[in-house]
DNA sequence: GAAGCATACCTAGTACTGCTATGTATAGTA
DNA sequence: TACTATACATAGCAGTACTAGGTATGCTTC
């Protein structure tokens, strides 16, 4: 079962910051990163993700650099800065907002 | 502090449909109960949350029914349906995936 | 060395989505 | 009577996102 695409969209933000402030990485290992955590449930794709990073730098949230891997692979490394840290603190808040809000619901059977 | 709009945007469905899992209301209330269990965090508008409802019910996954108040007030009652109790399952299934990997990435300090 | 696959990043053309502001209507309150 | 709250409605405005396929290069297998 595929996520629907609003939930997908608006989770990418939350998701790739939450990634970042544990620690700096590339793209691709966030792909996979987020793949091992959801259990494959949330699939995302390059050019799915690609764009929200570039989107995120542009806005101050994160900031990249290239670094060249031991085997010669030149990977683009994003480091969350002191405002995506920020801004990550208050998407967390009203995430679990929104989901707390969900679960109560949820107590209140027919 | 006002939530993303995509945040707004993704969670309607899945609050609207969990508020009538519940039982039968109307907009109004709707509105009222969702400010309710979020302390005034979630803040819809009518004119928010009467495009999806009408979206929802042409999708089929509530219905609605008029209802003549005691104080006079025509208010239109939603019921969900068999096939808005299924959808409902699926959302809360996969908000809880992406709220589950939001978390779970939040332990990851650096 | 060649072929195929995985890794790694990229983007534009296509495909849409949503809600703010304001509307009508009517009951309640001052 | 005037104002507010309740109750539902919607269109004009304002955008958003990602699928599919691209380039490049290292790794594995033959």
């Amino acid at each position: 079962m595929t996520f629907p695409k609003d939930l997908v969209a608006a989770s990418a933000t939350p998701i790739i910051l939450a990634v970042l402030q544990g620690r700096d990485t590339y793209g691709y290992a966030i792909i996979r990163k987020v793949q091992q955590i959801s259990d494959h449930r949330i699939d995302w794709k390059e050019g799915m993700l690609y764009p929200v990073l570039h989107r995120l730098e542009a806005a101050g949230l994160v900031e990249s650099y290239w670094v060249v891997a031991e085997n010669g692979r030149r990977r683009k490394y994003y480091h969350i800065t002191a405002a995506g840290r920020s801004e990550y603190r208050a998407l967390i808040d009203q995430w679990s907002v929104v989901y707390r809000a969900l679960c109560s619901l949820s107590e209140e059977s027919p």
